[in-house]
Formats: structure tokens, C-alpha cells, sequence
DNA sequence: CTAGGGTTAG
């Protein structure tokens, strides 16, 4: 007898015992419980009982969910082992786990070691997606026109690939054509692809676009408002988040966690703290108190409505605090002249173990330089780099050149944006002119040689500011 | 195979 047969007749033999170990598998994966899932995975395998077609995806999508990438690569030897890699559902759980964890190649490998995947829709759908979540927009567009030209169908969830990279700039020339082709195919709209559509409106700035297309859905979910909502957040239109809001409410339609998030920072940049107050009630009602996202939400808005104190209990009371977290009240005690406060809780954080990003050294740089702090904050902006390998964007020079220039350290300010990688923006060159205006130093910022280039920019684009306006 | 989220200066 081959290793082969052996393996299959001792499979034979044990799958009178999966079912039970499938069906709660099963259940865990679709319940969310993604580590009781792959714990009960290895309770099976240490019982004696063979994983089969209908252990692997629940399993195997666990990892996606949780991104344990060593973890889908054990398994998917197992799946080797097995024999079941030619089971669609096995495969196509595989390619979407390795698109999951950034092993998008490990997921081309598996789709290409196939001649099936090209047959199969969901097979390109999963190696779609996992292009998709890296924005691999042109990796994307050549596997969809290798879809229509070997006649495989191409269904709604094919067009989210498509939709998905979108959303990042540059590509919504494509997202329109896209938007188009699900119209001509007759997609439902009212479905997630209209959801996904507006998505891309609303992330490429066409707040409009995405209106008229949340107009034109006649039974939106609520998955589509919280996309309308949140929209206008990122968008900085905070009066149109509280007034959708209100009308969401009006027709019925129950919020949750992700729909509250969107109002909270909306009342934080407004300073409405009474709606802000309303929301915090809705939350408890509702049970989302502990709720990561709206905690960090509320710190944000507590602070900038100026009670720094209830900003602080709550971020005390969060058992687990993300670098969100601490971005959030830092930036808080930063906005009130307390930059010490600031300083220590960033070093806190650090010894802690959070690795700061760069908005952390955002927060921590502005709170330096409301504080006075100048040398605290020019050793961060080194550390930035040499310790946590963080290029500094344009935000954190315009926080560098309103800490030095306040400080009236304008010739280090002139020279930090004259050796700086990053383009220039209005945030800076405002940071510098107030610098400037205080010190009553203007010749300075006319002998740098940006401006120059601000010059030349001005005449091929209109984006910049004239000399007139300035 | 599958749509929506929090933090950042001037």
C-alpha cells in the first residue's frame, strides 16, 4: 500500500468523527471566536481525528482573521498532506489567508499551481481581493480582464476587488469606469458593491459623488450610512455627520459602534460636547462602553471640548490602550498648554512597550511646541528617525518649524526645511511665516531657496498661494 | 471570495 492509500483509508476511517469537530469549528469560525476555532483545530488533530474539506476553510480562515501567517502555512501543509488542496473551498480560503497576511505571492502560488482556479470565479474573486488589500490596482485590472477573456463569471464580490483600490488617490479615473461596468452588468447597489462604491467616492474627497449615490440607494443598510457618515468625517464636514446622523435616526435605523465613532470625532472637531454627551449615553444603552474605537473617539472629544479630567478617566479606564489611545491624550494635554503631562505620558508609553507612529510624533511634537519644550522636541524629531525609522512628512517639519520659530530659532527652521525630503506644504509655510511675523524676520523666508520652487509651482498649478495672497 | 471605524499640527 502507497503512503497515499494509507492516508486516504486512515481518512476514511476517521471521518465518522469529524463531523462533530467540523460543526464546531464551523460555529466558532462564524461566530468570530477565530482563536476557540483554531484551538479546537488542534484538539482534533491531538484526538486522532484527520482534518478534511470541511475543517480547512473554518481553520484556515481563522488565521486570515487573526493574521498568523506561520500558523496558515502549517496548515496549509496539512491541507498538502490531506489531499484536499483541489477542494475550491480549500483553495480559495488559502488564497485569501495568504492575501490576508501580505503573503500575496504564496497566494498567486496557489491559485497558479491549480489549472481549476482559472475556471472557478470565487477562486479569482479571493486572489482579487488579496491584490486589492495591498492596492495592486494594476495586478487587479489584468486578472479581471483575464476573467472576462476566458469567459468566467464575474459576480458582485469580483467588482469589490475592482472597487477597493479605488479609493486611494489617483484611481478614480478607474473607479468611475468600474462604477459604470456594475451598472451595465445590472449589480444590485442597494448591496455591498454600492457600499463599496460610495466608499471610494467619499475616500477620494468626491463627497458629491458619494451623496448622490447614497440618494440613489433606495434601501440603504446600515452599513451604508455609516459609509455616508463617516464620509463626511474624514472629510472634515462635521455639521453634515450630525445632520445625517439625525435623519438616521429619525427613519429608524438603530447605530452602531462604527456609525458613533463618525459622530464623536465630528463633535470633537465642532466642540458640540452636549451631542457629544448624548452619544456617550447612546453608547452605554447600547453596551459599546467598552468599545475600543469610541473610547479613543471620546478621549479625543473630552479634550477638545476642554474637560481634560473625564478625557483622562477614561483613558485610565481602558484596560488595553492602543498607540490611539495615547496619541489621543497626548495630543489633549497638548492642546491645553500641558506639554510636561504630554512628554512624560509619551515616555510612558514608550516603556511600555507601544511603538509610536508617526501621528504619535505628531502629537508629542505640537504638544512640545505649545509647551516651550523646543530642545524636548527637537530630540524626538531625531529619535523619530534613528530609533523607529520614521521618515518625517510634511507634518511633523511644520510642527519642527513652529517649535524652533517660536523659540526664535528661525535660522534652524530655515534649515531644517531646506535640507527636509518631503515637499513643502501650506501647513509649513504658515508655521514659518508665523514664525516669522512674531520675530518680525521677513527677509528670511524670501532667501530660502523653496521659495523658488514655490514660485515655479505657482505658475504650472494654481494649487499653491500667489505672492499676492501671501 | 464579500462593503463601513478611532489618534495628528497651522
Amino acid at each position: 500500500m502507497t503512503m497515499k492509500t494509507k492516508l486516504y483509508h486512515h481518512l476514511q476511517s476517521t471521518t465518522t468523527k469529524n463531523p462533530q469537530w467540523n460543526t464546531l469549528l464551523r460555529e466558532a469560525a462564524n461566530k468570530s471566536l477565530f482563536t476557540k476555532a483554531l484551538s479546537l483545530y488542534l484538539h482534533m488533530l491531538r484526538s486522532g481525528a484527520f482534518p478534511n474539506a470541511f475543517t480547512f476553510p473554518f481553520a484556515i480562515k481563522s488565521c486570515a482573521a487573526l493574521s498568523l501567517p506561520i500558523t496558515g502555512k502549517q496548515l496549509h501543509c496539512h491541507v498538502v498532506k490531506s489531499g484536499c488542496l483541489l477542494e475550491p473551498f480549500v483553495q480559495t480560503s488559502l488564497i485569501s489567508m495568504y492575501g490576508k497576511c501580505s503573503l500575496i505571492d504564496n497566494a498567486r502560488q496557489v491559485f497558479d499551481e491549480n489549472p481549476q482556479s482559472r475556471k472557478l470565479t470565487v477562486c479569482y474573486n479571493s486572489l482579487l481581493s488579496g491584490y486589492a488589500l495591498k492596492s495592486r490596482v494594476k495586478d487587479v485590472v489584468v486578472l479581471f480582464c483575464e476573467m472576462r477573456g476566458l469567459g468566467v463569471e464575474i459576480n458582485g464580490v469580483t467588482m469589490l476587488g475592482l472597487v477597493q483600490p479605488c479609493g486611494i488617490p489617483g484611481n478614480l479615473g478607474l473607479g468611475m469606469c468600474v462604477h459604470g461596468f456594475c451598472v451595465k452588468f445590472g449589480l444590485d447597489m442597494d448591496s455591498s458593491v454600492g457600499n463599496c462604491l460610495l466608499t471610494m467616492y467619499v475616500k477620494s474627497g468626491e463627497i458629491d459623488c458619494g451623496r448622490k449615490l447614497f440618494n440613489e440607494m433606495p434601501r440603504k443598510g446600515l452599513i451604508t450610512w455609516n459609509a455616508m457618515i463617516n464620509g463626511y468625517a474624514q472629510n472634515g464636514l462635521a455639521n453634515n455627520v450630525l445632520e445625517l446622523y439625525k435623519e438616521m435616526e429619525s427613519k429608524g435605523v438603530c447605530p452602531d459602534p462604527l456609525t458613533l465613532v463618525g459622530v464623536l470625532s465630528s463633535c470633537a472637531h465642532l466642540g458640540a460636547l452636549s451631542v457629544g454627551k448624548e452619544v456617550e449615553r447612546k453608547m452605554e444603552g447600547c453596551g459599546f462602553s467598552s468599545n475600543p474605537f469610541l473610547n479613543n473617539a471620546l478621549i479625543n472629544m473630552y479634550a477638545r471640548c476642554g474637560n481634560l479630567e473625564k478625557a483622562r478617566d477614561i483613558f485610565d479606564g481602558m484596560p488595553v490602550k492602543s498607540v490611539v489611545s495615547w496619541t489621543a491624550i497626548i495630543g489633549g494635554y497638548g492642546m491645553h498648554g500641558q506639554g510636561e503631562v504630554a512628554v512624560q505620558l509619551f515616555d510612558e508609553m514608550i516603556r511600555g512597550g507601544i511603538r509610536p507612529d508617526g501621528t504619535a510624533f505628531v502629537s508629542v511634537l505640537s504638544a512640545c511646541s505649545h509647551a516651550g519644550l523646543t530642545n524636548k522636541g527637537v530630540d524626538y524629531f531625531g529619535v523619530m528617525e534613528r530609533k523607529y525609522g520614521l521618515r518625517p512628512s510634511a507634518e511633523h517639519y511644520s510642527c519642527m518649524v513652529d517649535l524652533l520659530g517660536r523659540a526664535g530659532r528661525l535660522n534652524e527652521a530655515r534649515e531644517l526645511i531646506e535640507s527636509m525630503q518631503a515637499r513643502a506644504d501650506g501647513a509649513l509655510w504658515g508655521a514659518l511665516l508665523g514664525a516669522c511675523k512674531i520675530h518680525r524676520n521677513v527677509d528670511l523666508i524670501a532667501g530660502t531657496r523653496q521659495v523658488e520652487v514655490l514660485g515655479i509651482a505657482a505658475k504650472k498649478k494654481s494649487a499653491w498661494p500667489s505672492t499676492d495672497e501671501m
